[in-house]
DNA sequence: TAGATTGTTAATCGATTAACAATC
DNA sequence: TAGATTGTTAATCGATTAACAATC
């Protein structure tokens, strides 16, 4: 937070922890930033210049505490903090979701579930009540959820973020194959588009790059 | 592929490829530079820089054909060739990626899917024969599929991975939420990770950054 | 022709890498 | 102390933006 934090970096921050959260796991208390670098296929020079970002951590001599890393990027990313979510659209993607995801991982409580689907309406995935989509506006403006995941059809992707945004909503994790961007500006979202995920695969496949 | 393209570009392609489709389902024939930027956040500056890297499309005083383009980023990205996939691990979001999917826009054609699971083994998922995961190297040895689309558990990925690579897959879409890049470094790995994508969000929210 | 917009070169900006003194 | 590794500055590299002549 001293510093101001570069885009590459916050995109950067998520792996480092997810390297370090393996290397705690397999009882690494030390690491130099050579090591973790090779690791994760970055230079030396730049893990440094990554963690000097928010602060000096390591020890000259010794490395950085694995420990202490963790927390600082998790208090940095903000996974320290608890925050709500709904998700609208429980086809098969949000049921997935759902069942298999862990929100509460990243500091995340998923507080409810919408869908048009009568049947599902009324029931409970992974302990998370189904409610009929017409009441999210009415949901949101009540219980003010910090994060809405759309996993619905694309065509309702639009009109449900709209809604979203009207209720104060803070971010929008978008798993719909469209892109939010500009209509919402105001509002972060994030895309999970497994489409162009597969085109770049594509390309390099072609390509024979790495 | 007349000059060299780099990462940037070839990240940003499918974004370009979506956006112009979006525009030819609404009849657009021409778009400029200046107004795709727009649509996309970029600069006009930018769209053109990058339309160069594969060769001049454009029209001086007119613009670029939406159908030219649309044709050429598909080319690059080698999404009119026709490639194969097995996916390894029929949870929910196996299931998931199966029946909503659309392999066949990107080129992919789905040919079989391995789990552990006797009651789903020997059955048909969106047409698709699901086989015991033991017989997978055998299968792959003998189909030899393009790619090999990850979305079983974490701690049976590497295994996994490695045997594809036995095979001569030629890249792998990982849904695992760990990372595969560095064990098998000749064999290009596409990761989509949900945690990475929700941790980068949490980020966005706290700072009120978009 | 005049207006618009590209293709392309030059300028700027930012991110990565290299180097090294500080220090544990 | 000597060895190792950080923190940090400087150098390099690459990507984005600006500018403008070419031309449809």
């Amino acid at each position: 937070m001293e510093k101001k934090v570069s885009q590459a970096v916050i995109r950067r921050l998520p792996r480092y922890h997810t390297h370090l959260s393996e290397l705690k796991a397999m009882g690494v208390t030390k690491i130099s930033s050579k090591e973790l670098g090779e690791r994760m296929g970055l230079t030396a020079s730049q893990v440094r210049q990554d963690f000097n970002c928010f602060g000096g951590f390591g020890q000259q001599g010794y490395g950085y505490p694995v420990d202490g890393l963790i927390e600082s990027i998790s208090f940095i990313l903000g996974l320290d903090r608890e925050k709500t979510a709904v998700i609208v659209g429980i086809g098969n993607l949000g049921r997935a979701i759902m069942n298999n995801f862990s929100f509460a991982e990243n500091g995340f409580k998923l507080k409810a579930a919408f869908d048009t689907d009568k049947a599902v309406i009324g029931t409970t995935i992974s302990g998370v009540p189904v409610y009929d989509a017409s009441r999210l506006r009415e949901y949101c403006l009540e219980h003010r959820p910090d994060v809405g995941v759309l996993t619905l059809p694309q065509k309702y992707a639009h009109e449900t973020a709209s809604i979203l945004c009207d209720c104060g909503i803070k971010g929008i994790w978008n798993f719909t194959n469209t892109d939010l961007h500009l209509e919402f500006d105001t509002v972060p979202v994030e895309n999970v588009h497994f489409s162009e995920s597969l085109m770049v695969l594509s390309y390099k496949i072609g390509m024979g790059e790495v």
